[in-house]
DNA sequence: TGGAATAATAAGGTCAACCATAACATTTTT
DNA sequence: AAAAATGTTATGGTTGACCTTATTATTCCA
């Protein structure tokens, strides 16, 4: 298989792909809000995806990563998540400001020092953010969770992992407590797809759906 | 003052001017060399710079960095170098691909995580290569050293530091044992602007000049 | 001092990744 | 079934950093 060179830009959007999708088709809005460029962009990126057999797209339904797209996509998230764990566990970075560092350190990571980080760091299972850290050969479990929006009134459930980005996001969720780890019982569900409002380290705490969704929660049973 | 932000491409032509330059005037030929361009791109570039109020160009004369320009070069190679110690001295990166490795790493680093990387280190010094490392604030004292290619017939000479970029270069300086530390002797210079011929490490290597100028020593008396 | 070598500038081209605007297609909702 | 919302495609534009080829300017050296 021929190593070209994917740009920064190519590896953006096939790591936020795999962030949203998984398997799953991907609207091509929710890609352009992700990555903070216009639907008509993304449209170009992904014809140009396509082109080099990373993504499959059809039309109306979605984009959806191909094999070959999807190994890229681990191998992305792979060196982002290492480099997360370095810089939260070794360097001190605050949480908040650990994956938009990280990101940037990525794009500029060759195969082997990807593999001697992991090395450095006793090859981690997972990142600061609570995600599974995918194997050097792209081999990974995705968690058993669900996202906190889908939560019923009444329920306590742990927070596995946060796959939120931005930074401010980020902050408000650190701010507010809800961290991998943390125990969140859900004491009011607002209608029309209004916040959920948490019970999280003795305090309430209101959570918009858009945010909840990158709230991973494994159900507590009382 | 502004914080504009660099592109990749100004950090390297910054950069290297100031490791080939330091305070005098570099001809666009030297930078297209090391940068791998050609003279008309150097021209283009340096226009550009010039704009941004970060060199200088005196036609025919060569180009120099302004006070500002300096600074940021400064910052690069504060980057650079600290990347080089953590993959050198942490991650066991073979000598020779440290510098390239370092540089991708360089461009994508943020200012805090530059001042905590250099704290994780321990505030070292120098770079695997020898080169001082400067500090926060951009001050670093000049290594006090003179270029290997004007050492003259059995002299002999401390390796100071390394001032090559080029993996095939360092890889080959490597091999022959041209490292910082090593004392070597000078026991041929051939005429014409030929090599050099040194002892080092118990053998005897052929260095041709222009390699020798980026080899930085120190005279030992015998 | 005149020619060679070197340096600079001009003109026009490429490429990736964006952008805006507008037209058109499909899906969803009422 | 029509209107609204969403998604797609077309067209044309921008920016940064390169490139080539050709011309002009300057410096160096014999």
């Amino acid at each position: 298989m021929t190593v070209m060179h994917l740009s920064e830009s190519t590896e953006m959007y096939l790591k936020a792909m795999a962030e949203l999708g998984g398997q799953d088709a991907i609207a091509a809005a929710r890609l352009a809000e992700r990555l903070n460029v216009t639907p008509v962009s993304v449209n170009e990126m992904v014809r140009r995806l396509g082109e080099q057999g990373l993504v499959s797209h059809i039309p109306y339904k979605g984009v959806r990563l191909t094999k070959k797209g999807r190994e890229v996509a681990c191998n992305v998230l792979r060196r982002q998540r290492l480099w997360e764990c370095f810089l939260y566990d070794h360097l001190k970075i605050e949480w908040s400001q650990v994956y938009e560092f990280a990101c940037s350190l990525e794009h500029a990571t060759a195969p082997e020092v990807t593999e001697a980080l992991a090395g450095f760091l006793g090859n981690p299972q997972t990142c600061p953010r609570g995600n599974p850290i995918p194997a050097a050969d792209g081999s990974f479990k995705p968690l058993d969770a669900m996202p906190l929006s889908e939560a019923k009134l009444g329920e306590m459930a742990q927070v596995l992992a946060v796959n939120a980005t931005a930074t401010d996001v980020l902050k408000y969720l650190q701010e507010k407590n809800i961290l991998p780890g943390r125990v969140v019982t859900v004491i009011e569900v607002a209608p029309m797809q209004g916040p959920l409002t948490l019970h999280v380290g003795g305090k309430d705490v209101a959570l918009g759906l858009s945010m909840a969704e990158f709230v991973l929660v494994k159900k507590i049973d009382k």
